[in-house]
Parts: structure tokens; C-alpha cells; sequence
DNA sequence: GTTGACCTTACCATCAAGGGAAGCTTCACA
DNA sequence: TGTGAAGCTTCCCTTGATGGTAAGGTCAAC
């Protein structure tokens, strides 16, 4: 007889909220199975399992599409690491395409800060950047 | 007399699109004094200016309630540096705390990633990794 | 005078997450 | 047995920057 358990305490086990829980059910993640007499979600352990893979992947910065993939390799016997591998290998490049773009914003907001005396004076090299003609 | 320009040719001569120009109009962000008879919007070389400077703004990831305060700096001639500085300052905190986020997902999935062999085998460290039972 | 390019407003979608309302259920305790 | 609190349900709204689309008015060139 396998334990069920209500939202709140699958909730409390995996680190997720209630609320995103019945969110990555309704985007199709994963379907509460059981419902009690009085319509609650019941889940198994197994459940619970698929909810800590949820979690840990949205930690890594997985969009929704790419963990129901996830979900469907994990859960398919047939699956091979090849498939696994590529998606992981998509959402790093997307990572790492981010990290471009936010040191590129970094340095030049160092530069121009860098060169702000930051005192009372009106004067500021920061607007002056923010004004630097790009107009056509 | 002061030439003045649709919001198409704005949006040309900015890099903005038309639709983001009326989006921060509605934001507050620039609020386009004249219209033509039909109700057509339009800008002259000081607000053109002004656009630019949102351009930048945003191309430095500043979002819309930071640009609205370094436009009024901008607008200020009692500023200081000082305060464009501060904002400034917190924005590269932010972008600094998201690349360090972001580096975070990176070195994770990257170990997850290069322990995977990526061939026709079902097995499946990133998997594995994902399944890693941080449940209470 | 018609066509095509441009403008207007208004509404909807995205993405992951959360807020809150209104109403039902469960449980513990007096 | 009653009551109150805590937990659950669904539904709708908000965020932030951006884009799409629709329905309709305007302007200029041919």
C-alpha cells in the first residue's frame, strides 16, 4: 500500500510551492494521477520523484519545454544519452549566450562608471554615454 | 521652426521599434507632447534625443523604473553624479548577481554534461544528476 | 480615386512565478 | 458536538519587455 500524500506536504518535500506545482500541472509537466473523495491531489512516491526532478532542473535554469522532454527521455526505456545530452547541450549554449550578453552590458557600465566621480558635481560620464549619439 | 518626425521615422532613426515608443509613452517613460491634426504623434530632435537615450538604457539592461529616474537626472540640472552613479552601481550589482546565477547553472550542467557520453546508451548521468534525491 | 504604406487604439500572448478571493474539507481541541 | 484554524479547490489578476494581430483612419503617389 503505497503512501499518498497532499499537495502541501509534496510541497514541503521537494522545495516547491503549491502553487507551482498545480502550475507545471496544468502546463502539462506532470498529471496528478489520484485525486481524495473531496477532489485533493494525492501523490505517490514516485510522484514525488518526478516533482524533485522538476525542481532541480528549474535550478538549473531548464524552461518548462525542455523538462517535459526531460521528463519523457527519464521516464522512457528506450531513450539514449545522445538525446539526453543535446538538450542539456542546447540550454548551456543559452546560458552561456546570456553570460555574453550581461558581461558585455558589465563592462561597458564599468567603464562609464568607472569614470564617474559620483560627488555632487552636475557633470556625469555615465549620461554622457547614455546620450552618445547612435542615431541614424 | 523645429522639424518634426513621425514615429516610424523614429523608430528608424532610433533602433527602437514604433510599438516600444508608445509602450514607454504608456510606461511614462516619454510622454510625445504634439500631435498632427489626424492624431499622429510627433517628436522633435530634444525627445528624438531623449529616445536614444532609452535606447541605450535599455541596451544596458537598465529596466523601465531606473531609466525613468536617469532621464529626470538627465532632465535635472541640480543632479549629481551622485546619483546617476548610485543607479548605476545598483544596476551592475544586479547584472553581476544574474552572471554569477547564470555561472552557477553553467559549472552544474557543464560536469552533468561531460560525464555524459552522448551515444546510443540509455544510461545517463544528466539524468542521474537531475533524480539526485534532495527531497525532506 | 485607388493602392499601399503608415498611423491609431485595443486586445492577446509570451514566461515563470506569485497574490488573493471565495468557498469547501479536514483535523485538533474544548 | 461544535468551532476555529489550517489546508485544499478553482479562477482571475499582476509582473516586465516585447511582439502579434485586428480593425480602422490618413496620406501620398501614380
Amino acid at each position: 500500500m503505497e503512501k499518498l500524500i497532499t499537495i502541501g506536504e509534496a510541497a514541503q518535500r521537494t522545495g516547491l510551492s503549491a502553487k507551482m506545482i498545480r502550475h507545471y500541472e496544468a502546463s502539462g509537466l506532470l498529471k496528478c494521477s489520484k485525486r481524495s473523495e473531496a477532489g485533493y491531489r494525492l501523490y505517490d512516491s514516485q510522484q514525488l520523484q518526478l516533482l524533485g526532478v522538476i525542481k532541480q532542473a528549474r535550478k538549473l535554469g531548464f524552461p518548462i519545454a525542455q523538462i517535459q522532454s526531460l521528463l519523457d527521455l527519464l521516464q522512457n526505456p528506450d531513450r539514449t544519452s545522445r538525446e539526453v545530452k543535446s538538450i542539456a547541450q542546447r540550454h548551456l549554449n543559452e546560458i552561456e549566450h546570456k553570460i555574453n550578453e550581461l558581461q558585455q552590458m558589465r563592462e561597458t557600465l564599468k567603464q562609464l562608471s568607472d569614470n564617474c566621480s559620483g560627488d555632487e558635481n552636475a557633470n556625469c560620464p555615465i549620461l554622457d554615454g547614455l546620450c552618445q549619439n547612435s542615431l541614424k
